[in-house]
DNA sequence: GTCTATAATTCGATAGAC
DNA sequence: GTCTATCGAATTATAGAC
């Protein structure tokens, strides 16, 4: 009917509506969903707090919008299967320490299930299908995938959440070395030994 | 002055406060801190939501009260040196599975200051000094705790918090097999394989 | 597109009767 | 010791002016 003659031109409220995301994803991250005020997120976006709801219409509808998030995991089949592990602790942990995103879905699913959901769907798509090796039963694929997430979660919990001492001074690569060996354990071994 | 000559007759407000944090360390559990109110924990209780107020003065006085927690970790002193990963392990389960207060501070450490410093406290204080061994730094002691706790803490993140599939269906004792040779690396092993 | 004003709840906390 | 009544504040969400 009524269509622009350019459907690609930017509209001016596209400025805003990132505004409110990067703002909502400081806040959810740094408070917790609860925690989390619109009032606050628009206040950090410099906007007026209805306009959140006009954009995203629900303080539901924004978390869903701002918790969108990809591991970027990368194609682990041209990795040295013995180099697994330790890939994979460094791929976390620039892409943690890199995008709050992260941080945020991890504090909201404590509390929210929406958020608790949408974190199973990480951890089960996503990285479920990447560690899939030709050969093994679902189920086997599905547990190493899940004692992967616990470490890595454990990880992420322990130094961007409760934020223990010793998990947040210790160096990055020191990490990868204690904690490579068990995702690499986890991966391509057996229980016991 | 008016001292009663029984100083240790059970007062009958005793069973009210019990009830009330049992109540309370059940929707904490469910529903983190913020979500759990007064008003829900008092209904649970049967009680007045006034109640809990006189008898812990504040939401968070009530918290303090219902997280206290002992991880009673066992004497490591007397277990084989070679199986330290899987006693953890066993025992980290069975505390977890039959005591709901380390998943309402759990849950609550993500989003509440007070829990995370609680948390911080007691995977410091009574972990690390049960780890501790003579002959190493306080740095190597602490590292190691750190590094038990982030495997602990993310089994009970995955398994009780998030709920990912895999971790919930799976067998304590396969967890055991594969969660105890790691810890068993992190407490006596060295970085790297 | 942006903002003011406000509706409709809900919560923690308090005062005080019995 | 227990309960009723309520305050004051904060929240999400909506209606409508400009």
């Amino acid at each position: 009917m009524a269509a622009p003659a350019r459907p690609t031109q930017p509209r001016r409220s596209d400025a805003t509506r990132a505004a409110i995301l990067r703002a909502a994803r400081e806040r959810f991250a740094a408070d917790g969903y609860e925690r989390a005020t619109i009032r606050a997120i628009a206040a950090d976006a410099r906007i007026d707090p209805s306009m959140v709801m006009r954009y995203y219409g629900s303080k539901e509808g924004l978390f869903a919008a701002a918790a969108e998030f990809d591991l970027r995991l990368p194609d682990l089949t041209v990795v040295p299967s013995e180099r697994l592990g330790e890939t994979l602790v460094r791929h976390f942990l620039a892409r943690w320490e890199g995008d709050e995103t992260l941080v945020a879905l991890l504090r909201a699913a404590s509390t929210n299930p929406g958020a608790a959901e949408r974190m199973r769907g990480i951890f089960t798509d996503q990285l479920a299908s990447a560690v899939a090796t030709s050969g093994t039963g679902e189920t086997v694929t599905a547990r190493r995938a899940g004692l992967v997430a616990s470490q890595i979660l454990g990880l992420a919990f322990t130094r961007y959440i409760v934020r223990l001492p010793p998990m947040v001074d210790v160096e990055p690569e020191e990490l990868v070395s204690w904690i490579g060996p068990t995702l690499q354990r986890y991966l391509t071994g057996r229980p016991g030994n």
